[in-house]
DNA sequence: CATTTATATAACTAATGGGTAATATAATAA
DNA sequence: TTATTATATTACCCATTAGTTATATAAATG
């Protein structure tokens, strides 16, 4: 999946919110809803990037369509992040800093 | 440091390139605007949204300013992956999924 | 089948974002 | 001091986004 577009799906704060909710468990629309200060079809646009950033999937189950987190697409925020963990942890040695500039 | 603006400074893969550039060495803003495909105005302004995110830092060398990475924000992202990780790992088992309920 | 319930899509609007050229500012060099 | 170099800021423009209301779609129910 495209790092863009996961970068901008979770660049909205509705958007983390509802991820959230849904790591608790899997909600209908409606449940959504109720949950943030969005109309309905507010809610659903934000569904849509989340769906098309992989980070969520769909089901149907009566009228109602249950949505499920798929934290997968995450895997890949974490290794963006992994050439930049050492640099949190403290002061870089001078082979970090060599190994850094090797592979940029 | 707020999350709303650092996920939102993140967002954009232009100012995610300079991070990259700033991770191997410090830089000017004319270095970045030669790695860039931007006009220097265009570079100025993601800087200055990556300064307000704390992602950046400068300082003044003669005529130039020189811009450092400060990943140390960048560990509230790592952070607000915690509860995501064990999702991308595999299937829950039973107490986790309990433990997930617990702490929403 | 008509109605109700649940959600998605369409159409629109206001605000924001990213880009540029032009200009202001600041430090150095002549 | 004047000119040059380097960067920030301003003033725009256009495209995108997030939100809304209204409407379409789809399944369940009477």
């Amino acid at each position: 999946m495209n790092t863009d577009k996961l970068f901008e799906a979770l660049s909205e704060p509705n958007r983390r919110s509802m991820l959230e909710y849904l790591r608790v468990r899997d909600r209908s629309v409606g449940e959504l809803v109720e949950l943030s200060s969005l109309s309905q079809p507010g809610v659903s646009k934000h569904l849509r990037i989340l769906r098309e950033a992989g980070l969520v999937t769909v089901r149907s189950d009566a009228q109602k369509r249950m949505y499920s987190l798929n934290a997968k697409p995450l895997e890949q925020l974490d290794d963006w992040l992994g050439p930049y963990r050492r640099y949190w942890s403290g002061k870089l040695d001078d082979l970090e800093r060599f190994l850094d500039e090797e592979k940029p």
